[in-house]
DNA sequence: TTCGTCATGTAATGGGTTACATGATTAC
DNA sequence: GTAATCATGTAACCCATTACATGACGAA
């Protein structure tokens, strides 16, 4: 396969190009606008990534919009093809162990609205217990820095748990609202 | 110069080895204790940084501890040489605007200890002015993702925009200490 | 004696950015 | 007319990880 299995950067696209056709500098905006990984993308690595998949017949190309007459050339829009619309159904029905780091739980929560409940929250789940491994690293990290005794570093940890602990009580809430809905159907994330 | 201006991991271990003198595989687990970049360092990356850093004199090796009898070889102790020393100290007093970038800010804040009053101002100042671009920012573009409502979307962002404000509030609660210290002296980081 | 951890290192690879290069369109 | 933004793309580079390779030491 050309295009790696699960390469985020094309996760995003894709989920991009769902709800309707775009060109390449639109994307980038669109991705900006967003949290996580592709806040500030370059578009020495868009444009590589939309040739590749491209090649990889996972999106199509078509010249500009649909009024040919209102000038603008050289704008190449992108359309998703059945391969990657099929490509974007499967990675959104599946949850491995990469969809609960960091980087790739932004990509994947933003598309929770085309994502099914059960996996909403086995995505919620492998998060939340991703965090609360790390919650007892920290603990661990900020017992032996405050043996050094250094007030600076030691608030950095203390403020670094706090921050992660915050995260796990807010899927904690989104956790109980998935759990809610299923059971007695609509109602999705309103955990503010 | 050798050893990029600026190299965070270079300032990072300068900064571990400024305590007292430490090989290389302890230096990994001080740094992984921490939060920050460096929270899971390969070796990949760490052994090729000292390399560099002894080509550019900014550290010295020395054969193992003061014990010779017991056993042990093969283990490298660094220490920093007196140009190392002095480029710790430039880097300390000074406050580019990467010491307010993400990544850079929390392993300048772990050296505050090390760092003088007004520089440790000037960073907390940079950071906090950073983090209210970043707010504006997100502001903007939880509009923009409520136009095309998707609940997810705006959630994720929405939680996302609440924990950058936070963290204003948390500097916020150490500029006010380290203003109060100023005038007064003493009392550093008790933000808790 | 074997397993876990300590300890050091290199080569290949990955996934992004920066700098560079070009040109059309829009607003002033 | 000219500056800002829209729009696309390539080549060089950076900075990390992963995989690989080696070997000593301590404990079961």
């Amino acid at each position: 396969m050309v295009v790696g299995r699960t390469d985020v950067l094309v996760l995003a696209i894709l989920g991009t190009l769902a709800e309707k056709p775009l060109h390449g500098y639109e994307i980038r905006k669109r991705l900006g606008s967003q949290l996580g990984p592709f806040r500030a993308l370059s578009y020495g690595s868009l444009y590589p990534a939309l040739k590749r998949m491209v090649a990889a017949d996972l999106i199509g190309v078509n010249d500009d919009g649909p009024d040919p007459a209102s000038s603008r050339r050289s704008r190449i829009v992108y359309r998703l093809t059945e391969a990657g619309k099929a490509q974007l159904q499967e990675e959104l029905a599946s949850a491995g162990a990469s969809a609960w780091e960091d980087d790739t739980f932004d990509v994947r929560f933003s598309m929770f609205e085309h994502t099914d409940a059960a996996t909403r929250l086995r995505i919620l789940e492998g998060r939340r217990s991703r965090l609360s491994e790390r919650i007892e690293e920290i603990s661990v990290g900020l017992r032996a820095v405050r043996e050094r005794h250094d007030a600076y570093t030691a608030e950095l940890q203390r403020h670094g748990l706090e921050r992660v602990e915050r995260e796990v009580e807010w899927l904690d809430k989104l956790i109980e609202n998935e759990r809610a809905a299923t059971s007695g159907d609509d109602d999705p994330a309103s955990a503010g």
